[in-house]
DNA sequence: GTGCCCTGTCATGTA
DNA sequence: TGTACATGACAGGGC
């Protein structure tokens, strides 16, 4: 604040003549670049994606005078300002997206990107912005300022001070505890986090850092070690406003509509399709082995229950062998009981190998010499061996 | 080191 | 034509 006032920075200058990409964001009333990060997390995707409409144009529409959002010298004031202004203005996304062309690599080397941070060179010319405050952002900045007293204001991607080409001038600041830049005049430290949990972005015990790295290489270096998929980290790092599960799950005419309203690179609708279309073939995946799995263990139930059935035939067929022997062997016998009482004309045993008993159609029971049986098989035998 | 299993992804076909 | 879905094939990681 004291050096707001101390360098009486003229805002609308700064903004109109050095800005013109996020102040074409600012003026484009149905720009859905502001979002409220707080509803963000806790409404559902229909209503964020409408968000934007619910606020008063006026109110995102400075106009020529920026100085009506810039703030007197009172830090409440500057706070609400810092947080209406610049929140959502995420000026740091072609930023991102270079550096997700390095973290993406799949031959990233983390020392290599800590070799960039680290060169003094590098860090000189980082500041070379085309912004009349000539300020840099504190890229994947968590949270907003908590503290109000912070002389400290960084409005690159902030209100908009954004320049594609200027930014890759800016890019790659080395960051201090305090995000205090020698050299800065301004710096307002604004979230780069959207929607994204607490739990993620917040540094635990367990993740580790690197002394002295960027806080983005140490975010990538956590967000690996938390397991983080693979589009998480690349929506994480071209600052996709969006969820991969709102991604994947948005239905088609809300997912239309969002590619449509809200200002998106190239880069982030090409990642924001593949995440999505990676998404469903990855349910679409999930589904199809489960549903093989299935067909798999319901047939081994049925070839379980085939062979069940199986063995229950076998037992019922030997069952039926065993009453068939029963049965033959209740025929000879009778036969041999017939044939012991039986007499001939001279009051003589009827030979059994020569006689065999015959039963016709009306019940009644003959006794037939076997060559007459035994011609009378061959002559049915010859027929088709139908009766036996 | 090797094989198996799981999972994600891509390519392709279908509705 | 675009989208969702299904599925085979492949690659990578874990055990």
């Amino acid at each position: 604040i004291n050096s707001l006032a101390h360098y009486n920075v003229n805002f609308t200058q700064a903004i109109s003549h050095d800005v013109n990409l996020h102040e074409a964001m600012l003026l484009y009333p149905n720009t859905t670049f502001r979002r409220d990060p707080v509803a963000r997390t806790s409404q559902a995707q229909e209503q964020f994606l409408q968000l934007n409409f619910h606020s008063n144009p006026e109110q995102t529409l400075p106009g020529t005078d920026i100085t009506g959002f810039v703030p007197p010298v009172d830090n409440q004031m500057w706070n609400l300002t810092s947080q209406d202004l610049l929140y959502d203005l995420d000026a740091n996304i072609l930023d991102e997206i270079d550096l997700l062309s390095l973290v993406t690599e799949e031959k990233f080397d983390p020392m290599e990107i800590s070799q960039l941070f680290e060169e003094p060179d590098s860090l000189n010319s980082s500041h070379h912005c085309n912004f009349s405050l000539s300020v840099c952002d504190e890229e994947g900045a968590i949270g907003y300022s908590s503290d109000p007293v912070s002389p400290h204001y960084d409005l690159e991607g902030a209100v908009g001070g954004y320049y594609p080409e200027s930014n890759k001038l800016c890019r790659m600041h080395q960051r201090n505890e305090s995000g205090f830049h020698g050299d800065l005049t301004f710096h307002i430290v604004h979230d780069h986090t959207y929607h994204t949990k607490p739990d993620e972005i917040e540094p635990t015990s367990e993740s580790f850092s690197w002394p002295g790295k960027s806080q983005k290489v140490s975010q990538y270096l956590n967000d690996t070690h938390r397991n983080l998929s693979r589009d998480e980290q690349r929506a994480k790092a071209l600052h996709i406003p969006f969820s991969v599960d709102e991604i994947v799950r948005m239905p088609v005419d809300s997912f239309n509509s969002m590619l449509s309203r809200y200002y998106l690179t190239d880069l982030q609708v090409s990642l924001i399709r593949d995440i999505r279309r990676r998404g469903k073939n990855k349910v679409a995946a999930q589904n199809c082995r489960k549903r093989k799995l299935d067909i798999i263990l319901n047939l081994e139930d049925e070839v379980c229950n085939l062979q069940a059935k199986k063995e229950t035939l076998k037992r019922e067929q030997a069952q039926c062998n065993k009453a068939i022997n029963m049965m033959k062997q209740k025929l000879h016998d009778l036969c041999h009981d017939v044939f012991s009482r039986l007499r001939d004309g001279e009051g003589r045993p009827v030979d059994p190998n020569l006689y065999a008993l015959q039963c016709s159609h009306d019940g009644t029971v003959l006794i037939v010499p076997k060559e007459l049986v035994t011609s009378g098989h061959k002559k049915e035998g010859q027929k088709g061996k139908k009766k036996k």
